[in-house]
RNA sequence: GCCCUGGUAGCUCAGUGGAUAGAGCAACGGCCUUCUAAGCCGUUGGUCGGAGGUUCGAUUCCUCUCCAGGGCGCCA
């Protein structure tokens, strides 16, 4: 792509002017293109000449006179100008964007997740097989707005880490172990409602609820986990059917229970007792913590015995997380014997890590309410990663003594730590407020009815086409709410405004952007009947683009061009920050080009076929581009509106 | 107390250590007998929460601070 060729351009004369004794030799920074906030400052922007200024002992304008003096030689830029205080301003010759325009084109009718030659997939330096879970709630109700948001950011960020040349596994992870007392609970309610029973205090109302025992064919008693099984497996039906409707879809739905039937979460709390990463001293270790992290006192809390338990009763296991830089100790398994939460986590990242297609980075997505789970997260990776260590009796050094056997233990620990940190990410999405004729709308009802993602849906949906039907209304409905999950960047709480959302105007960003696909398609079309022959014919081995010249381009059409040969950067950009709301901006960033250059530039013109032909280039390459970017949202790409 | 996130135009928000900080909406004014006006163009609008620091250069990095939201269970 263009900027790649002008990068490796930028360093052949920095080179050159080196080699020619212009330049003292040192050590440079990289020079490379950037794309200037104004489009007067022209079409690239270099800041070489400040940033090596000073390692070249001049002053930055004449370094970028140095500079500009070489690039003037390439016979590849239409003018360049040192600005300001250094900058080198550039301007391409039209010609020298035939062959970015070609790659694009070559990838014209294919879909960015499918062919890996898609121009806007980067050469990956360091691919991983990434292990993506999301969404992950617990199966005891209906999909909320608020993990709407985890639903719509996990998968358009797996799309956009396989677009950016990662092998990707998408992975809902249910929650139903038996020992879950929400599950207890939820199971009871079903019950309640179905057999008439008493109606458990803390049980969960709601129409959803009363629809699980709509579906439950039983009109007699069973044991609870019979219940829980069951309410749970109706539930998880209406997830997956909910997902599916918004565009999300898993590889794999992999049960907590699973691993507690198999044993291997019992297995793994043995083996951390064995490394020495978990115990059953009756103590919790905590960290008092201060600035930037530093612990400021190790905390030992002793841990009273009840003398009174009943008879069996065991003794606590803790995972010792504070070795792995959580601030408090966690406990593995309770005195009743039951295994929490976390322990059944230490299995779940161990199978992760060890199945036949392994992963060897794992992302996931919690909503903002697990924030305080990063650590402990990492921990549990961490103590499940450790290599045990032999003991070498030198003791460790201040707080540490408190927490580590001796060096050679907290050694160990730490090299885990440093590991989970890099092998595990967690992504945490951030709040979203629902408003609705300007104030907060309520995201449960008073009825004990949850506002659910298919009522979202819905009612974008019906509110835009009112008249349609109900597939067309679902596809609005989604397209319009996955593009408002994620045009704003993840970790940063919004307002989702129901009623722009809902609006079929020159406000919202969704239909400006799809707007300007449609414009595409139908321009094409009529390109097809008014001047056939003219259009390049992108289906041919050797493209119909080698017949198109770029002698000259209007600003708009240059504009646009470069725009489009950007989404390959974006897309690496987007990933390596996953930022998914990069792409978002970028569809609207492209649509506006494409906008301007349909103003003021004439495509279809039968009276000049090459200039056809030019923008008929740039029409298809900008339709590869925008449907590239609204794929990766996973926002449909309509052909007309 | 500690941790996380945010504070940028009237509103909603972009912004990669670079130039005069951008867009959409709102307000005002233009552009359809030629490819979809769900569009385009122009005007108005800013102590980038505050104070220091690093740097040739800071909205961006560091420290402190103010304000707002969220989180810190033998719950999941």
């Amino acid at each position: 792509m263009i900027k790649d060729e002008l990068n490796a351009l930028l360093s052949q004369s920095v080179d050159g002017l080196i080699t020619q004794g212009l330049l003292p030799p040192g050590d440079y920074p990289i020079p490379v293109v950037e794309s200037p906030k104004q489009a007067e400052h022209g079409d690239f922007a270099v800041t070489f000449a400040l940033a090596s200024a000073k390692v070249a002992g001049m002053n930055p304008r004449q370094v970028g006179e140095l500079l500009a003096t070489a690039l003037q030689a390439t016979d590849t830029f239409e003018s360049v100008e040192v600005a300001g205080p250094g900058f080198v301003n550039l301007r391409v010759k039209p010609n020298k964007f035939e062959g970015s325009l070609a790659e694009v084109l070559n990838s014209t009718d294919k879909r960015i997740l499918e062919k890996p030659g898609h121009f806007a997939r980067p050469a990956q330096p360091h691919p991983h097989r990434i292990n993506v879970e999301f969404v992950s709630v617990n199966p005891n109700g209906p999909i909320t707005i608020g993990s709407g948001r985890g639903a719509a950011y996990g998968s358009a960020l797996c799309n956009l880490l396989e677009a950016s040349g990662h092998t990707v596994h998408r992975e809902y992870y249910i929650n139903d172990g038996v020992n879950s007392e929400q599950m207890r609970q939820f199971a009871l309610s079903v019950r309640a409602l179905k057999l008439g029973t008493e109606f458990p205090e803390k049980g969960y109302r709601g129409d959803y609820v009363q629809a699980v025992a709509d579906v439950l064919d039983t009109a007699e008693d069973h044991p609870t986990e019979w219940w829980q099984s069951e309410a749970q497996a109706t539930m998880l039906e209406r997830q997956r059917r909910d997902l599916e409707a918004f565009g999300v879809v898993f590889d794999t739905w992999f049960s907590e229970q699973s691993l507690h039937d198999a044993g291997i979460v019992a297995e793994c709390l043995n083996e951390l007792i064995a490394k020495g990463a978990a115990d059953d001293e009756p103590r919790r270790t905590v960290l008092k913590m201060g600035k930037k992290g530093a612990i400021e006192e190790v905390v030992r809390e002793d841990q009273p015995q009840d003398e009174d338990d009943a008879e069996g009763s065991e003794r606590t296991v803790w995972l010792r997380s504070t070795k792995f830089g959580d601030d408090m100790d966690r406990v593995l398994r309770r005195r009743d014997g039951r295994l929490t939460y976390i322990a059944s986590d230490v299995a779940y990242h161990r199978d992760k890590f060890n199945r036949p297609s392994s992963a060897d980075r794992l992302i996931t997505v919690l909503g903002p309410d697990h924030h305080g789970y990063i650590n402990r997260l990492r921990a549990v990776v961490a103590a499940m990663r450790m290599s045990p260590s032999e003991p070498n009796g030198v003791p460790a050094f201040g707080e540490a003594a408190e927490l580590f056997r001796d060096q050679a233990e907290q050694a160990s620990c730490e090299a885990a730590t440093r590991q989970a940190e890099k092998e595990l990410l967690v992504q945490i999405f951030q709040l979203v407020r629902f408003l609705k004729d300007g104030k907060p709308a309520p995201m449960r009802k008073r009825d004990g009815n949850i506002f659910a993602l298919s009522d979202l849906v819905d009612e974008i949906g019906q509110r835009l086409h009112p008249d349609a039907d109900r597939k067309t209304q679902q596809q609005a409905g989604r397209d319009v709410a996955r593009f408002f999950y994620l045009m704003r960047h993840h970790d940063t709480t919004f307002d989702f405004d129901l009623d722009l959302a809902a609006k079929q105007s020159d406000e919202n960003p969704v239909f400006y952007v799809q707007y300007a696909h449609a414009r595409i398609c139908q321009l094409i079309d009529r390109a097809k009947t008014e001047i056939p022959g003219v259009i390049p014919d992108v289906t041919a081995a050797d493209l119909g683009i080698r017949e198109v010249s770029l002698t000259e381009l209007h600003e708009r059409e240059r504009s646009l061009l470069i725009k489009v040969f950007e989404l390959r950067e974006e897309v690496a950009r987007a990933a390596e920050d996953l930022a998914v709301n990069r792409i978002a901006t970028y569809a609207i960033e492209l649509a506006r080009a494409y906008h301007g250059f349909y103003d003021q530039c004439r495509v279809i013109d039968a009276a000049q076929p090459d200039v056809s032909k030019k923008r008929l280039a740039i029409v298809l390459a900008t339709q590869t581009a925008l449907r590239a970017a609204l794929d990766l949202l996973g926002v449909s790409a309509p052909e007309r509106m």
